[in-house]
DNA sequence: GTGGTCTAGACCACC
DNA sequence: GTGGTCTAGACCACG
């Protein structure tokens, strides 16, 4: 995990950000334990609040659940197969957002959509890896 | 132009986003004269100074430029076809997370990928003239 | 005399720099007439009351002088060798900022005074031309 | 740091000048924390807003970046040594103005020059350790 | 009338 | 305590 602190990213929302991406490529596997607040905070030499504030985050959002004796736990959501239609408008913006600027740079369709789709593919590296486990 | 006031995203930064997203989708054309400032604020019942922030900061990512004389106008940047690799890493930071959660969420990959396909398509529902219609 | 209609330069302070600077570099000449008010205004497609104050601050720095029939005639100021010292701070401030800006940017001092010398001998091409005139 | 409030130079591009050439005479060494904007605006006797303009235009121009944390810190960019045919027109067409005034009211050449070398040369002054002393 | 600048004061997110 | 954001209102330079 590293951070960026001279990102307009908060940095409770970097920390946020980059267990969702651990966990949607499987870094992160189902039930596996966090780094207590402590810990992680020590580690990546920030403030405790600071990753409190991150897990209380993935907590309300249901990414990790807090058992009150082994710290914070991972717990990978069921994937109910929803269709695109159902992903936040939040999340459709931001796609549009990303998108308009890459057209406006010229990066043509194909190009873009092949970085998506590396992208999401990426996520599938490790879990795939796993299928035959 | 529509604004939400309760996003943690600025105002001015929403601003910013829905004029960028304008000009990828050709509603904003080149050279179009965006509103004064003045009449903007007025419109969207906020402070000239936060749309002068937005203007600012579209004109120092030139996207538009402002004649001495009118207000604004639209500067739809040459499109040079770069490649996906010269997208800011912000960008792709983004996308990843995009599609992590989208994963997390159950939508397979083809739904994702069509998702980025009809965004980026859009963008050219207004500029391009039915080519093979 | 090209203005820049985008620059944060005010076009009356464009048009009396250039002025000035043809009066340095002698393509205008001591005495010579200048445009009238209205002709140059529509010349260069501006309001009128923006070449007038030019003009009126040309006048008061004594670079012009305003025959009432004849419109403005160039005043050259006689040359009295004043010492670097008694330069306006004004320009002194103008040339460390610019000095410095080179320098952060990684321009070395010879080239950076090759530049002024070149920029300064400029003015002199058309002058000294004439002197077997 | 002064300023001049009767100067028709903005406030927040007065401090961002000195701070430039701060940065280029080595009063502002690299990595060095700046006063945080309260405290300058304090110093200074104007408003937040004010410091944070400049310091935002300076974050824009790569002079200096914000460590979420702390307040600001000067980086000093890597001097590539470019060539004086990469500075802007704009710093070429400050040198004109200046270099056609000097002319114009007398200062030779050679003063002119001994004016900018001297003016460069100040910036190491602190940033040299005397070499030949 | 336009944008640019500044102020004073306020609130909030972040750390 | 820090910077980021926004407001309301004012003044000025510019065209």
């Amino acid at each position: 995990m590293c951070l960026d602190f001279e990102s307009d990213v908060p940095i409770y929302m970097q920390i946020r950000n980059q267990i969702v991406i651990g966990i949607a490529n499987g870094e992160l596997a189902d039930g596996e334990k966090l780094p207590t607040i402590r810990a992680l905070a020590n580690d990546l030499g920030i403030n405790m609040m600071t990753v409190s504030k991150a897990y209380q985050l993935l907590k309300s959002e249901g990414y990790i659940h807090g058992d009150r004796r082994n710290g914070a736990m991972v717990r990978k959501p069921k994937t109910e197969l929803l269709k695109v239609s159902e992903l936040s408008d939040f999340a459709q913006e931001h796609i549009r957002l990303v998108a308009a600027q890459a057209k406006l740079r010229g990066v043509p369709m194909e190009e873009f959509l092949m970085l998506c789709r590396e992208i999401y593919e990426a996520s599938d590296e490790i879990s795939d890896n796993e299928k035959g486990d």
